[in-house]
DNA sequence: ATTATCTATAGATCTATAGATAATGC
DNA sequence: ATTATCTATAGATCTATAGATAATGC
C-alpha cells in the first residue's frame, strides 16, 4: 500500500518524519493534560517530555520553548471547540441556534474533563497581564461576547427573540454561567450536572425571551 | 497614653512585639495581593518578603512555610467575606435576604479587585487534588451551596419564594453567575459591570420565582 | 543537508534551614 | 528565655543551549 513519491504531488513522508509528527502530536496532547491539571506555570517541560516518552531536549526540538508548546496546545483546543461552534457551512450559528450550539458544547464538555480543566486553569492564570495566554483569553471572551450579542440581534430580526431582550446582558450571563458551572463541575462532578443545569437555564431563557407560545413547564 | 502593665489584664506589648505583628499583617496583605496576581505557585516567598520589607528568613520566621502563609491569606479573605454574609446576630441571612446579601457582596467586590483576583486565581489552581487550598475551595463551594439551598427552602416556608422553585439548581446557577462575572470583570473591567449584570439577574429571579405581585419590567 | 533524537550542563530561581545578633521579659 | 530579624547557603528544580549521533533525501 505504499507508492513511490512520483505518485503524489508531495513526496511520501519517511518513517522518521512520521515518527516526528507522532512525537509532536503526543507531546501536545500530554502538555494539554498536564496544563489542565497543574496549569502552565505549574507544569515543567521535563514532565511533559517524560510523559511523552521524549528527553527534554527531544521535546524542545519540536517546540523551541515552553511558550511555543503552550501556543500549540491552545491551537489544538480552539480547533476542537471551533468544530463544535460551527455549522456545516463553517459559519457560526445565530439566533436561538447559537444557544443550542452552546448547549451542545456543554454536553460535549461534560465528557471531556481535560478540556474543561485546561480552560478553567488557563483562563484564571491568564488574567495576569503579560501571561503568555493573556491575549488569547481576552480574544476568547471578546469573541464569545460578539458572537452571542450578534446571535440575539439576529434572533430579534428573525422574530424569534423578543425585541426588548438585553443582548449584551444575556451574552455575559450565559458565558458566566458556562464558566461557573465548569468550575463547580470540576470540583464536584457527581453533584453538579452541567448539562441539566444549563438545560434548565435554556428553558427559562426561551420562556422569558422567546416569542413562541410558551409550553407548560 | 501608655499605661504600665498592671493597668491591663495582659501585660502591654513591647514595641518589638508590636513590630512583629505589623510585619506579619503586612506580609499577609502583600501575599494576598501577589497570590491574586500570580497565583500561589507563581509567587515566590522571596518576592513576598521583598515587598513586605523583610528578608526571606524574616518572613519565614512568622510563617514557617509558604503553605502556612497561604493559610493565613485564606483566613484573612474568609474573615473579610464572612462579615459581609452575616447579619447583626452573626447568622447567615435566609430567604430572599440571602440573595440580597450576595448582591451586596458583589457590589463590595466590584471595588476590591484584589480579593476577586485572589478568589479567581486560587479557585482554579486549587481544583488540583493535593493543592494546599484544595480542601478550602471544596468547603467553600459546599458551604455556598448549602447556604443558598437553605435560603430557598426558608423563603418557601415563609411564602416569599414559589414552592416549585428548584433550590439546588438556583443555588448552582447563582454561584456560577457570580464566579463567571468575576472572571469577565477581571479581564474587561470597563465592559462588564458585575453589579448591573447581577442586579438584572436578581430582578429576573424575583419575577420568575417570587410570590409577590410582579411589577412591570 | 535536514531531521529526530540524545547526553551533558550552564545559569537562574526557589524553598527551607543553620546559625548569628540584638532587644526585651522574668 | 523569647522574639524579631539578619546573612549565608544547601539542595532541588526549572528553562534553555551546546554539541553529538544516526537516519534519510538530494
Amino acid at each position: 500500500m505504499s507508492f513511490p513519491p512520483s505518485y503524489h504531488t508531495a513526496r511520501a513522508k519517511s518513517q522518521r518524519e512520521l515518527s516526528g509528527e507522532v512525537s509532536r502530536a503526543k507531546a501536545v496532547r500530554t502538555a494539554l493534560e498536564l496544563f489542565a491539571t497543574s496549569g502552565f506555570k505549574g507544569t515543567s517541560i521535563a514532565k511533559v517530555a517524560a510523559e511523552s516518552g521524549l528527553s527534554q531536549s527531544g521535546l524542545l526540538h519540536h517546540f523551541p520553548s515552553k511558550v511555543a508548546l503552550l501556543s500549540a496546545v491552545l491551537e489544538e483546543r480552539d480547533a476542537e471547540d471551533g468544530v463544535f461552534l460551527t455549522n456545516e457551512d463553517g459559519e457560526a450559528p445565530l439566533g436561538w441556534d447559537a444557544f443550542d450550539a452552546l448547549e451542545a458544547l456543554v454536553a460535549r464538555n461534560s465528557t471531556r474533563p481535560q478540556l474543561v480543566g485546561l480552560f478553567v486553569r488557563l483562563s484564571a492564570e491568564a488574567v495576569e497581564v503579560g501571561h503568555p495566554a493573556h491575549t488569547w483569553i481576552k480574544d476568547h471572551y471578546a469573541g464569545m461576547e460578539a458572537w452571542l450579542t450578534d446571535a440575539v440581534r439576529v434572533g430579534q430580526a428573525r422574530g424569534d427573540i423578543r425585541a426588548d431582550a438585553p443582548g449584551l446582558v444575556l451574552a455575559h450571563r450565559t458565558i458566566a454561567l458556562v464558566d461557573g458551572l465548569q468550575q463547580q463541575w470540576l470540583l464536584h462532578p457527581g453533584r453538579v450536572s452541567m448539562v441539566e443545569e444549563f438545560g434548565a437555564y435554556m428553558a427559562e431563557l426561551h420562556a422569558r425571551w422567546g416569542t413562541a407560545p410558551e409550553r407548560e413547564g
